[in-house]
DNA sequence: GTTTCATGTAACTTAATTAGTTACGATAAA
DNA sequence: TTTATCGTAACTAATTAAGTTACATGAAAC
């Protein structure tokens, strides 16, 4: 897993947990879609278990499910327990005591909130089902398996 | 400069410049108000001469001023510049002929757009201009030197 | 109950990225 | 001609995040 590819390995990991309601997929399986290892896997979905988007459960047959049905869970929810902002410029005052810098930080931390909160509604209205339809609409038309290489 | 801060640190000794119209300022100088070292600005601040946002001059006397009035010069533009888009989260594919990645990318990606332009939009409305008059009410408040610390 | 298969998590190692530094050539004013 | 400045390449150091190893915990299968 690349840098800066959680968000696109997370949505990648869901919607194969998705596709498959019936059974529990181990962290392994998860990590071989992803080109990564299971303790990663683990690592980065975790927050995702304590938003209740995903469950877990130990033990022989145990793994990964859906904490609930796809059109649910928005990529909001995701983002946020990913716990990451999809904006990461830093606006943390470096020379306090500088009005340049406060006037600069205050009016980019106002953008900061204003955009962050734009950008949460939009993602608010895509879903997990969005993308398993996506990813559904394009096995019917090519109908190959689910996972190539 | 820590990481991440490339953008607040850049505003912040664009609005020094634009604060001493008459003079050309140093690398040395703008190094010092974001606590870095001349050549780090000097690399930094080189896509904002590309882009007609500064000039810079050798010599005596010699240093960096604006390239036009700070009422022209929009966030977005200085964002642009510096080549980093404000999104940085990847959509490489890493399982090409992976369906589910391909719906994956392709819905991310039609939000990475949506939200560029929307963030650019934004961005397009707040000038440098905006960011020395912020300043200027701080100083006037408060009456003390332009930098301190 | 013992074995097997999972997750949970801490601790460590490796890899990648970026800032910081040194050095020196080019340029322009004094 | 000296001094001050940028431009840039090459190297070093610091930071961050991924990858790995190891082992404890928990649950199903036999």
């Amino acid at each position: 897993m690349k840098r800066n590819s959680r968000l696109s390995s997370i949505l990648h990991i869901l919607v194969h947990i998705a596709e498959k309601p019936e059974q529990a997929l181990t962290s392994e399986q998860l990590a071989t879609f992803v080109h990564t290892n299971p303790v990663v896997v683990r690592r980065t979905i975790a927050g995702l278990r304590d938003a209740g988007i995903v469950t877990s459960s130990r033990g022989h047959g145990g793994g990964w499910q859906l904490g609930r049905a796809p059109k649910d869970i928005s990529l909001a929810e995701i983002s946020a327990a990913l716990g990451e902002t999809l904006l990461p410029f830093s606006t943390e005052p470096e020379s306090p005591g500088c009005l340049v810098e406060q006037a600069v930080i205050a009016v980019l931390d106002d953008f900061r909130i204003a955009a962050e909160r734009l950008l949460a509604e939009k993602l608010s209205h895509i879903t997990l089902a969005d993308l398993t339809a996506d990813f559904r609409r394009r096995y019917d038309l090519i109908g190959v398996s689910s996972h190539a290489v």
